[in-house]
DNA sequence: ATACGTGCAAAGTATTTGCAAACGG
DNA sequence: CCGTTTGCAAATACTTTGCACGTAT
């Protein structure tokens, strides 16, 4: 599972919807970008975006793709990821608020999303203890992915 | 206790050993560094350490500080930190191995650190369920730290 | 019709690199 | 001395911004 998060249609439609909502018109690049997202693998970067919608036929202007990317970002559609190499990625945001952590391959680069409600607990438990009122956290994890630690 | 993590004289003292033994010469930019580090909060950056070497009356080049700071990363004498405000921020890194992770408060700007055995129980024990063999690991909490959240 | 959206090019920011001079062992 | 370290300035990489033009409503 290392594809899109969820339902592609389904977040595209959210998204779209969410836009409109806030009083955004809808243009060409935009919801080319949002398509793009659909379909990206988690953590995605702008460059990778512009590239996929090149593939696609599809032009737009990288200056665009970072707009919109940060408009999403802005109405918390997409969320913004940094595994400390400079480049900021993305990925479409769970609708339903549900978050997943990442684990980056150190060996073959691949980033795979995961889940852990014990993790969360500790991490909530961590912040109390500290008189620490947290609105998000992130966790990255560095090492050989299953595949690249199992040869 | 938001500043230098340790003995700051220990720090210096473990870290010019380790570059000698590397087959560093000690230079005056380097050297300067290695003592503004170990006098610095956690998470201080390259821009940070410069400026602090000005205001001591010490000059130094903007890119000796980042050679020296690479090169102090590459031995794990410090720290790289990444927060995901586009800036990278550095730390003296615990001999013993001992690590901690941070509270970034987004009202007052603060970084504090925080340890926390249950939470590196949990990233393990998340990795070991992924087949993963993590080499590293970083959390980062955001939110309001304990002076903010009061008032 | 009238903002808003978009593309291009230029600017900006953080960091890295090339090179000649200073310096440590 | 000779190779490492340093400072300066230029280069780079990613991202943001200014502005004229296109386009959705």
């Amino acid at each position: 599972m290392s594809h899109g998060a969820h339902d592609p249609g389904a977040w595209t439609d959210h998204a779209r919807r969410a836009l409109a909502e806030a009083g955004f018109r809808s243009g060409g690049a935009r919801t080319a970008v949002i398509e793009a997202l659909a379909r990206a693998p988690c953590g995605i970067t702008a460059q990778g975006i512009f590239d996929s919608l090149r593939e696609g036929g599809r032009r737009a202007g990288i200056a665009s793709v970072y707009r919109a990317l940060e408009q999403l970002a802005a109405l918390r559609l997409v969320t913004r990821l940094d595994f400390g190499d400079g480049v900021s990625r993305f990925e479409a945001a769970d609708p339903a608020g549900h978050h997943h952590h990442h684990l980056v391959c150190t060996a073959c680069g691949r980033v795979e999303p995961f889940e852990d409600p014990d993790l969360e607990r500790a991490l909530m438990a961590s912040a109390g203890r500290a008189g620490f009122a947290p609105d998000d956290h992130d966790v990255v994890l560095r090492g050989r992915c299953a595949a690249c630690a199992a040869r």
